[in-house]
DNA sequence: GGGGCTCGGTGCGTCAACGAACATACGTCG
DNA sequence: CGACGTATGTTCGTTGACGCACCGAGCCCC
């Protein structure tokens, strides 16, 4: 029973909900947890209240890149809101805690049952989508180190907390990029005393310079969510 | 009446197309029309048969990238289908040819009257995060050379034609870099003949080759629509 | 307390792509 | 014909990021 709940849920009527909750599992999500991988099947959705989970594509062998992070407005699984059973990416728990989890099973035939359910999903399809493209842009045309500055304020705005565990070799394959090239931005961040870092834990210090630091796809996201 | 049909129409059972028959209408679409801009509201839905539909987001000012690829398989206003009725992206025709449109209204009743135009439309638009998602990492990772080939090689697919009209500085805005990279990277084609360039005609010389100088991301999503 | 581990920092040389500016080819139209 | 616009080609200095390799700092655990 978090204190926030997952925001697709809360905005059910409480008829909808009630229709729903025996098929709700509360799960806590830890750290590192891969809860598919590409073109896994999807067994079960997460519905993440406190914690956050990263999805990323998978080039060649060894490069990942996120193009997604679903936390408490969304659901890790949308594919089957769209009658696809297989995730094209990876969805990593990026940052542990509390979720509700739902067999495949159950979601479909809520899906079928609730309207709001299925309106609620479809419309988070959409921002995600959006949130896809953005990330795509941004990706592609900006620097390092607005791209963390970026990513932080995210995660920030995800985990309600300006402090938390990540190493910068996560970092590094959040960005797409080379765990030096965390080095060298998040050293460029920390020397303009907008973050703090040490051996995993990274703090903010300073979130209206980070967001000046940050590309203006920050805003833009936020906003579209 | 194309000979090809627009194949998300062509999957429809019998009934369910004669219910939509008469809410669609024929167009040309010509090369270089906007359909929709970013943030604008969607109004009819468009069902290319020979035509081609590039989905950009814009940056910044003057940058474009091209996020995802609209042929025969797919319908561009696919937002609707999700319950939102404005477009993230913008829509540029990039290859002209036979479309059917449909008024918003029409589109959003037929869904609701029609579960197998739902269920098809869904499914497209998990293909259509498949590919956005692919083009993100690609667009990372790879060489514009590389990006270039394949590039050629789905509008070649989606134009079932070997030569298509369009301009270098049109090619640098769908693949997010300068116009004077798309020359160097043509020109090296061309070096290899692969490819032919002259004033805004191109044409696939070989396309086994070409397929061999672009990217795994071709096979990818080609293999997963 | 020493070995092994994870994590972060630094210093190379290399390279793909960039911005800017300029040069040529072709077409059209007054 | 010449002028202008569009399309392509080339050069040049700059740069952000890359791959690689190595170092040091903290940590855990035998």
């Amino acid at each position: 029973m978090a204190a926030i709940p997952n925001l697709l849920l809360a905005a059910l009527p409480r008829k909808s909900y009630a229709e729903l909750l025996p098929g709700l599992t509360p799960v806590t999500l830890t750290f590192g947890d891969v809860l598919y991988e590409p073109g896994q099947k999807i067994d079960q959705v997460y519905f993440p209240s406190d914690s956050m989970v990263s999805l990323l594509t998978l080039v060649e062998d060894h490069l990942a890149l996120e193009v997604g992070l679903v936390g408490l407005e969304g659901v890790v699984g949308s594919p089957l809101a769209l009658g696809v059973d297989r995730s094209p990416v990876r969805a990593l728990v990026q940052g542990g805690g509390a979720a509700r989890r739902m067999s495949a099973g159950s979601f479909r035939s809520a899906l079928r049952r609730s309207p709001p359910l299925q309106r609620g999903l479809l419309r988070y399809v959409n921002a995600l989508m959006s949130q896809v493209t953005q990330t795509a842009a941004c990706n592609r045309f900006h620097l390092v180190e607005a791209r963390l500055a970026r990513w932080l304020l995210m995660t920030r705005d995800r985990m309600r907390s300006d402090e938390f565990r990540l190493t910068q070799d996560f970092l590094s394959h959040m960005l797409g990029v080379r765990r030096v090239g965390v080095t060298e931005a998040a050293g460029a961040l920390q020397r303009r005393k907008l973050i703090e870092y040490s051996r995993g834990v990274i703090g903010i210090l300073d979130d209206r310079g980070l967001e000046a630091a940050a590309c203006s796809c920050y805003r833009i996201v936020r906003n579209s969510t």
